[in-house]
DNA sequence: GCGGTGCGATCACAACTCCTTCACATCGCC
DNA sequence: GGCGATGTGAAGGAGTTGTGATCGCACCGC
């Protein structure tokens, strides 16, 4: 079975999220996410990439369709609205990592995860 | 037609530490350190030379792009903050080595490797 | 029309990261 | 031991990012 056809218009997954653009709709945990559409947009954008750094001026080019103009926060301001409401719909994931000077990335990371280098037990 | 100038493929390999200089990513088990650029800099200029041992003074001019004043430590300081993050991401194993006089080598080691010789019982 | 509500853009300030430099501790070699 | 090299923690400033608030606009039900 050849399902391989369109890859990414398919469901986009990272860790317990589902992402599915065509159906302008994301998921966590089977729960539907309520999301305006620059914030899907915006989610969706950074899932299609998802582990890869992608620049603010990348990200604002994808998701508002222009080029972004020097000192415009607008990417980090939605980065937020979208921590806010995935910290809320998935405690004790973080999806969303900035990456000082560069820009973000999104890769599901829990906090055992994270913690457990150091929590030895 | 062949412009080779710039493989899009960089990938580094140290042990088990994967470094994409076009990325701006290192990553170690899979998941994403998280390094400054600087950081990654002279991450990406001692694993451009793995096994080779590289004087302060050059790993200064790759990475600060710049002669290296005397008695300049930002290397050293570097070398550092690289240490600690490693071994945070990647306990047992050891990256930098010292060579007294010279600069720093770039070499994944891990512990019992490294222990070896030394306690044989 | 009118108030309520949600969205998007923008601003201002808070909080933080990074880089550099310094000071002192420790190490390695003679 | 003595000297220079390297390890380590910390401080300050510049610049970046986090965060809450404001404003205008469109839509909705009354």
């Amino acid at each position: 079975m050849a399902l391989a056809a369109k890859p990414s218009r398919d469901v986009l997954e990272v860790g317990p999220l589902e992402i599915l653009p065509e159906e302008h709709l994301a998921r966590a945990g089977g729960r539907a996410l309520m999301l305006s559409i620059r914030e899907l947009r915006l989610l969706t954008e950074l899932a299609r990439r998802a582990d890869r750094i992608m620049a603010r001026e990348e990200l604002f080019r994808l998701v508002w369709g222009r080029e972004m103009r020097a000192g415009d926060r607008s990417v980090d301001v939605y980065v937020r609205k979208l921590r806010v409401k995935l910290e809320a719909a998935l405690p004790g994931w973080s999806f969303i990592h900035t990456h000082f000077g560069f820009g973000y990335r999104l890769a599901a990371e829990s906090k055992s995860e994270t913690n457990r280098q150091f929590t030895a037990g």
